[in-house]
DNA sequence: AACCATGATGGAATCGTTTCCATGAGGGTG
DNA sequence: CACCCTCATGGAAACGATTCCATCATGGTT
């Protein structure tokens, strides 16, 4: 224990301690290779006695490869991808990884930005929301990155390992929950990025034959604003509309929020379902019928995708489920 | 652009493509030191037909330390924190600094375990909501690492930077109004970690005149679970109070659903205030009366703390507002 | 004309670790 | 007894950048 100023201390310092050659004090610290017991506990008593850590920079710089995870989300502000992101952390942490967050705001660009910096530092394990199209990928493809996509999948890029949720099911049952009510004009609001949602929920409708209305699909950004702006342009603009699928819940908010506003009653004038399960689902007047999805185990999964680097997995798919509660009712 | 398997591309090539030194490639390309306007030419075009992207590592080791903030927080999934981190994000990534997130769960050990992990990657700026006392900080500093607090200052490390909202101001419009309202047997909820708002808990009930009774403070860890059970368990031990204060928006939320559970009806039977304006406080039924606070301003001004490191300042204290919806009636 | 200040430049050291390779010791087998 | 195989060990190279320092050229001053 110096005083400030100190020098950090290194192998070399341990090595000198236990007068041994920095080569066994490696081997002795990092497990891998041959040390005589004696010299084992000869330089672990050394290293413990001048509180040793090794240096990940040196490591990190040998080994020409950063550890740690990427972690790419639209925005930690939604519930959402914050508890994707817990699902990651959680993952990430007992195996000891740090992990390098950005939020790209559901911006291309922004996203590019991100991944060269992460390119930059090395870090080489990302997992990511992704807003763009395949193609900014490339370079982190030719920098030897293992990704894993988180949420939805990129066109383009089918190979690429990816844990998603079941958007076909999640929005075809919603959608027949609906019809199932007496619904035919039913809107959909979706963030970019939801693409694969817009087209199951077309596909869901037609197999109901049900005429797929293009007007009453609207899509988001990835902001509060945004998602307000699109639940109250949708209610002013189509009047006739009778329900609600909304593709996340900062959408869901938005739409309630709006219906309120503009003294539409749920469910009475219009039914709602929101995608994502949240713990003010339950709280609201009235309370949210939605479709669950697992995000937390979606992080993990993830997780343990990206970590596992050896064997190429396919993507993973998981369930949602539809939780009925008190926003949905016959149309009128 | 080679096939996989290719080395990345180092000062040296782009040296040896521009036909200068490695040194003046360096003085190029991270602005500092002289170079003749030719020479600076070559080394840009070169770099940019090469596409060079500096090594992060090398210059880390280099420079013993690695740009970036380390970010640590109790739990990602209560939204308040996740608006720290968005402002910490936002201020970070506009500086182009790479952010290492941790979550602590308020438990002091793992909090120790994270900085170590950050001292072992040479991160030398970090934000962190304290879980436990200063002491395990101590080889942060030891380390020379900067750190700004956020929410909450940590006793016995008075001069380390800090932004906190003004819990005592806070509190005391919360009591005050209550108080106006004829309350008189007021609970807290409070998070471990949150002594601070408990001590002006008891002053602002002090100086009202009102008998503290340590009963109706109760601790919770940074857990729904944790937070439910504390809530749930103080409406049924004490049926005879008619406030609540809830130190926070999970504390809010277990709340809520623990009287709902209960049969308590608010604000007909108990009055409720939350500490933290969340969007889904407007949704709740009734709408929920809360002290907003500046979650996302907060981690702003400790990412912008942290990043001029030069200067020693003071700890920010942040205003908090109360804003009144409809979860707040007459004594019974 | 000699000298010096200044600017441009590149070689080489450095950061802390891992890992390759050479060396040496010891024991078992032919 | 010679030989070889194995294990233990340490020196040194490598990773990719920054930066100190020496060298050299140039132009202006005395």
């Amino acid at each position: 224990m110096r005083v400030s100023g100190q020098r950090r201390t290194t192998i070399k310092d341990v090595a000198e301690a236990a007068e041994v050659g920095v080569a066994t004090v490696s081997r002795v610290l990092s497990g891998t290779g041959f040390a005589s017991p004696a010299t084992r506990e000869k330089v672990l008593a050394a290293a413990a006695r001048l509180d040793y850590r090794p240096s990940a920079l040196g490591r990190n710089l040998r080994r020409q490869r950063t550890g740690g995870i990427g972690l790419l989300i639209p925005d930690i502000t939604d519930t959402f991808y914050a508890r994707l992101a817990d699902g990651v952390l959680t993952c990430a942490q007992s195996a000891g990884e740090p992990v390098m967050i950005g939020t790209t705001g559901d911006d291309p660009e922004r996203e590019a930005q991100l991944i060269g910096s992460l390119i930059e530092e090395s870090v080489d394990r990302v997992i990511a929301v992704p807003s763009g199209d395949g193609e900014m990928w490339g370079p982190a493809f030719r920098a030897g990155l293992s990704v894993v996509f988180a949420e939805r999948p990129v066109q383009g890029r089918e190979n690429v390992p990816s844990v998603v949720t079941d958007d076909r099911s999640g929005v075809r049952t919603a959608v027949e929950y609906l019809a199932g009510l007496g619904h035919r004009r039913i809107a959909f609001l979706a963030r970019h990025g939801q693409a694969q949602r817009a087209r199951a929920f077309r596909e869901a409708l037609a197999a109901l034959g049900v005429p797929v209305d293009e007007e009453l699909i609207v899509r988001a950004h990835a902001s509060r604003d945004s998602a307000y702006a699109a639940a109250s342009g949708l209610f002013q603009h189509r009047p006739d509309l009778t329900a609600v699928l909304a593709g996340g819940n900062m959408l869901g908010e938005a739409a309630v929020l709006a219906a309120r506003e503009l003294d539409i009653r749920v469910p009475r004038d219009v039914s709602l379902i929101m995608f994502d399960d949240v713990p003010w689902a339950e709280l609201c007047s009235p309370p949210l019928t939605v479709i669950s999805q697992p995000a937390q185990d979606m992080g993990y999964r993830a997780a343990e995708l990206v970590l596992r680097e050896g064997r190429r997995s396919r993507t993973v798919t998981l369930p949602t489920e539809l939780i009925v509660r008190g926003s949905c009712g016959p149309r009128r």
